[in-house]
DNA sequence: TAATTGACTTACCAATCGGTAAGTGTCAAG
DNA sequence: CTTGACACTTACCGATTGGTAAGTCAATTA
């Protein structure tokens, strides 16, 4: 996706990095400006000066996350057939999860935090990515003739699964030691791929 | 789960509730001690008076949800056929996740903090939880010659689809309205039996 | 009646929060 | 040589953070 060498990058967009990671890991409330900064060795001034507001901040956060995905979609070449294209697009997901661990991260923060945040953002920076996902499924011919409800329950379930295996894995490692959480990761990656299939052909229960 | 009626709670338990509302929505850093008490009418030094600190009080909170799995477990009088008490256990969590959303909200909170708040905190309040799921699934005949990592991807899988799901219903309302998450509801009841039914029958992949 | 205990309160504290105002220094265009 | 834009900094601001210290007050116990 583009990364560049940290040092290449310009001050504001080392920010957006920084940020980026932070709430990942410590969600909106529990970052605060002044930390994003500190890294960086600047003041939370600076800061200021490129986004104005934390609220801002944030939302260029989410922003650059939803513009992953799509690029991620259109760069993965997908095939004609509307099934194998969806499966192949969240087995991508499920292979780039784990390094791309921020996404899931903030993705779930965000969905967890909407429902108070919605009210002062007033922007739903998760719509096109989960719309996008529903209208993949309704091509899906075993789909097409489920309502809308039906798909969104599909598509919560195998999203769920993946971004709660991403995401679970510090803590089961702490839990079960990092040799059963690899042996997870192995088993997760076809363990999911049969879910997919499974959604796939036999259309809504 | 014997919820009195919040003014014959002793004042304590006010708190807890209050708090574990609280944390539920903003997480453990979204929210004040002063908060929690102030809709109790109360000062945050009454809180201290009883918690001693933040961190205890949440603490509290996640054991007292922990307790409530196993409870819930229990009152269930779950059949002595592993694969069809797992299948009925994992039911009853699709089915009291909306009411109960606080519970789902917190655990999903909780593994997304966990790996800095364990740092601080130094336990593991989802170990007994989980063990008793990976041990579940263990006795199940299709799966008893699996490793715990193969288990351990199959209950990631259901669980994550569970608590995605039941957290994911503000977020979807305010996207896709109501009555569409109102068929998502009635529709993942039965994907989710699908899924369980495949993977306890199946076995790993 | 005196002493103790538990449940609270008021009064603080230093540190930090997000944000504003007013600079300072550098660099390119006029 | 001047002007202006840009990328920052220092110096603040009032509000809030988690937490301590020292009470007050009613009920229980000796």
């Amino acid at each position: 996706m583009a990364v560049a060498a940290n040092d290449t990058l310009s001050t504001r967009d080392r920010m957006l990095r920084e940020a980026r990671s932070l709430f990942a890991e410590r969600g909106f409330y529990g970052v605060s400006i002044a930390q994003v900064t500190a890294e960086l060795g600047l003041t939370k001034q600076a800061l200021l000066h490129h986004f104005g507001t934390k609220e801002r901040l944030y939302g260029l956060v989410l922003e650059q996350i939803a513009e992953e995905f799509a690029s991620q979609k259109s760069a993965l070449n997908l095939p004609g057939d509307p099934a194998m294209a969806l499966s192949k697009y969240l087995a991508s997901m499920v292979a780039l999860a784990p390094s791309e661990i921020e996404r899931s991260r903030v993705l779930m923060r965000e969905i967890l935090d909407n429902r108070i945040r919605a009210e002062t953002a007033g922007r739903w920076y998760l719509k096109p990515f989960l719309e996008d996902l529903v209208e993949m499924l309704r091509s899906v011919p075993t789909w097409s003739k489920a309502d809308d409800g039906e798909r969104l329950a599909a598509i919560v379930q195998m999203l769920g699964a993946i971004n709660y295996h991403a995401v679970s894995r510090p803590t089961f490692r702490g839990i079960f030691g990092e040799a059963q959480v690899q042996a997870m990761d192995a088993s997760f990656k076809s363990e999911l791929q049969a879910l997919v299939a499974g959604v796939l052909e036999q259309g809504p229960r």
